[in-house]
DNA sequence: CTGAAAGCGCTTACAG
DNA sequence: CTGAAAGCGCTTACAG
């Protein structure tokens, strides 16, 4: 085992309590006592034990991060906006990812209970009211990224409005019959992107209809796969009368739907949602979210409520903005 | 604050021993009583607080995973392994993040000495000879991932010879003349492939161009970007005797060397490095990493190691996969 | 099967 | 500026 505050204190000639002062950056150790010790810890290897003072300060300097899947676009932007923001603190970060399943708030609740952090992160977790209420009594320093809920502090895009100005744009340059690629039907950002798709096509006075709204059989991932693209746009293809732009909900699902159109040789107007990096080298009209600014800017919010929590709760929702580029113009097609 | 192993034996009327003995599974208690400790603990939201048993046992019960950098395809796969490897264990994961500059050793080594895991997951941290052995003084539990040196468990793919086989298949399809995207020289994976490359033509009985190794000038991320990709391609298209065939050290940067070739209306075949779960939509020729697998082998490994430390170290080098899809052939050019 | 007690490595009033 | 001592919430021989 490693050299422990005794060990430091007894070659240094002090007691423990000033050798913890010395780690702790108090002022009150005079210089001398001071550089001994830390030169003596220094010799030895000496670093205080993180589960130690911990225990000892009834403060982890931890925070947890929930998320139902790591390996998404999404989350590793969030994840590095969140990872910039801790470095500026002396803070760790723990990461745990959820199933999503029946018992969702029972492992989230499970996870808190273990009380190891001084504030959790909940990214892409959608519950009802009746489960954040059970939530919301586990801890006080919980904030939502990307989902809304008036109990807690949130940071979150507008996926209804998002999908909106999406099949708005499709609306303004003309095309007639827009059909959308969706993922499972179950999946919030899904049913969020549907709503925002239906109301701008009602507004624009057309009718909506159901059988241009496609998606892929395959589930992984929510749907939210290329794959799924792929296949709904193969579903879009062999339509008898041919959609003339599409709306997919996410990227990576128009990424596979270029693909399909390639393969059959044709090509219609398309674009995504979330300009992910790679989007523009796909010359992918997309709607853009700020996920890097959410991941870091919710860190924020809760450095501050764990700072006071008496602070009123307090809410972020961004507006996903239209980035144009060449795939959804009809005189250039974008083919893979 | 919440409820404590006091309260849980004051309320049950037995010793804290006992509570402790029914939350670690002891098969040393009445049937009687652990049913009334676990009752009552239920009822109360009890939950040992891990950093006291932490402390107690001397054990964490926590994997460190120590990255350069977070939002990366590849690392993004690895801890997708892990991820699912670590679910089988009652074992947490720590993440964090370490700068690459010139102390890089110490910031790990600081990691290290806090002391808070029972084994640490390197990922794509090189180091020299020197470096490698004071890290190795640090912790018995070090697994490396993507890096290979003699003191330490490893998982790593063969970058040289991947890039070996990449430039092999060009020569076969009967490329003439064929040039290659790099990225920051300084960088491992870079030189690997450069090397894998040059050994390839040199085997072929062909002079080796440093004219025809070219990168862009953005190095965010070594130069693995789609943004280097394009400019490289550029620069390429640019020559005066344009090569017939390119080998892009990685999928991203291929993907942006796509996007050039598409931008400038003309196209030459390519082919990448990684097989990112994309690549298949873009046509894309690549070298497959089993990234998944490695993250997960790797968390075995650990594993293995923290149960007894006498085991032999032992070394996993993956050879990358061929994976020929349209990129690569001249027939059927593939295009953005 | 159960309890009393020491110990894990630290922090922090309190007293001087 | 410094030390003695209690305490953080748990585990684990040891004794019965």
């Amino acid at each position: 085992m490693s050299a422990t505050i005794y060990d430091i204190a007894r070659e240094a000639g002090v007691s423990i309590a000033t050798v913890s002062r010395v780690f702790n950056n108090a002022n009150n150790v005079s210089p001398k006592t001071r550089d001994k010790v830390l030169s003596i810890a220094e010799s030895a290897g000496y670093h205080p034990y993180a589960m130690a003072q911990a225990l000892a300060r009834k403060k982890s300097k931890l925070i947890t991060v929930i998320v139902p899947v790591i390996s998404n676009h999404f989350f590793m932007e969030v994840l590095a906006g969140i990872q910039d923001k801790i470095a500026e603190y002396d803070y760790d970060l723990n990461i745990y990812n959820v199933r999503i399943t029946e018992d969702i708030d029972k492992q989230i609740e499970y996870l808190i209970k273990r009380g190891v952090a001084d504030g959790y992160l909940l990214i892409s977790i959608h519950l009802n009211d009746n489960q954040w209420s059970c939530i919301k009594k586990l801890h006080d320093n919980i904030i939502l990224i990307d989902e809304y809920h008036h109990d807690f502090d949130s940071v979150s895009v507008d996926s209804v409005e998002g999908a909106y100005l999406a099949t708005q744009h499709l609306i303004d340059l003309g095309y007639e019959r827009i059909a959308m690629i969706t993922a499972l039907m179950d999946s919030k950002p899904a049913d969020d992107r549907i709503r925002g798709y239906s109301r701008a096509l009602q507004d624009a006075g057309r009718i909506v209809d159901s059988r241009l709204i496609v998606s892929g059989k395959h589930y992984s991932r929510d749907g939210f796969t290329e794959r799924n693209g792929y296949e709904a746009m193969c579903q879009i293809l062999d339509m008898h009368d041919v959609p003339d732009a599409c709306f997919c909900s996410s990227d990576i699902q128009a990424m596979g739907a270029m693909k399909a159109m390639n393969d059959r040789g044709v090509s219609i107007p398309i674009m995504g949602f979330d300009d992910l990096r790679f989007s523009e080298f796909l010359g992918l009209t997309s709607m853009k979210q700020p996920m890097y600014d959410m991941g870091w800017l919710a860190l924020e919010k809760l450095f501050q409520r764990i700072d006071d929590n008496e602070i009123d709760i307090s809410h972020t929702i961004f507006s996903p903005e239209l980035v144009v580029r060449s795939s959804s113009q009809i005189t250039e097609p974008t083919k893979i």
